[in-house]
DNA sequence: AGATTTCCTGACCATATGGTCAGGATCAAC
DNA sequence: GTTGATCCTGACCATATGGTCAGGAAATCT
């Protein structure tokens, strides 16, 4: 309460879009775009309408920014791939970290599919940029790991598609798997399951030994 | 012409409908439910609105019909993997078909997903039947499979997801992997190379050699 | 404590949307 | 060619939605 009261009078800004934006996150992955409105979202955030628009004077930004905040989160993921001694490691650890954002953030997730699946309005420029340098990059060290013999000449490009694919499909797709759960979502000894096997399917399936 | 003249005469009201879930497939593919208006449908399918109301009453049976017809698709592919000798045979052809269908039915895929997506409201009931029991099904099959040594012991759900969440990952996420190709779909050898590279990554990655 | 900036919100508006309907056109059957 | 069924559609309606705004409350500054 204490706690509360110090930090409304600290900085209402900043507080009050991280609710709207959690909030915002919430709806447009439930509902889509589309089927998102102001009023849910400020109804989840638990304020009257007009305030939202008093922090995001349209749908659009507030769209924008959600977009944004998950773009953020998953370029984080990405530099595990970075400092990484060979292909056991290095795509190993970004397995894990695609999965365990597909467990924290299923939300996010889910307005990043949303997003890519009707043509990326928001995020178009990003993926011809950012993401299609990123790619690049990640294509040639695997394409280096493949010349030392370190692992099996597969297309580094689909190989990097299947990563993202499984990774994301335990978010995306978590409805569908809660429901053949028994309605359940998994508990830490599934999703350790299903980490352990994905992780260990691909690095074999690309002549990987794990670690 | 005659031809277009005659298949008219014949049966009015199958074409009509046929046109219209046509055109609203693709529209809900690329809008969400929210975002699809039938004003937009009865534009793509070069008919006036008042008229998709006198064949689909709500914009929610029209939604349902699109979603059925994926649906029937859907299963026509996991008879593939019914007959089958084994692991290669059987898991081989149902990536082969599940990669087609992405390449033939991207809208339909997306609908899939978006309706997954959103808690699925309109084949809830048809996840807890009889996707369960199909899952069920093969998972006994791979099972049995692995009890006679004829690949690694991996988790059979997990696996399924993969192969689902791969294989879909080129239709729902088309537009990310057009625009990382330069902006040009896949085209017919690069759709092999896809291909190829799934199949044989995951039937490696799960100790089966490929035919 | 007065002034100024920031925050808040009920009431309101213009527009878009799903859906209706009356009346007309077209077709099949006889 | 008359009749009944099916098909077609412009005009219309009720509602929901994104967005506005005036005026007041609260915080911050001097």
């Amino acid at each position: 309460m204490a706690d509360t009261a110090r930090n409304r009078k600290k900085n209402i800004r900043a507080e009050n879009e991280a609710l709207i934006l959690q909030a915002a996150e919430k709806v447009f992955a439930e509902a889509g775009y589309g089927g998102a409105t102001m009023q849910l979202i400020a109804d989840v955030a638990g304020l009257p309408k007009a305030n939202l628009h008093y922090y995001f004077p349209t749908k659009d930004e507030l769209y924008r920014r959600v977009v944004e905040t998950i773009f953020q989160i998953w370029l984080d993921a990405a530099n595990v791939f970075e400092n990484s001694d060979g292909p056991a490691e290095g795509i190993g650890a970004y397995i894990d970290a695609k999965m365990e954002i597909s467990r924290r953030h299923p939300a996010g997730s889910k307005v990043w599919a949303s997003e890519v699946m009707h043509r990326a309005p928001v995020i178009q420029e990003w993926l011809e940029s950012t993401l299609n340098v990123w790619t690049d990059g990640r294509i040639a060290l695997i394409e280096s790991w493949i010349a030392e013999g370190r692992m099996d000449p597969v297309d580094p490009r689909h190989l990097l598609y299947m990563i993202w694919a499984t990774t994301q499909h335990y978010a995306d797709f978590g409805h569908q798997i809660e429901t053949l759960n028994n309605g359940a979502p998994l508990d830490d000894a599934q999703w350790e399951t299903a980490k352990t096997n994905v992780r260990r399917i691909i690095l074999k399936g690309i002549g990987v030994s794990p670690d």
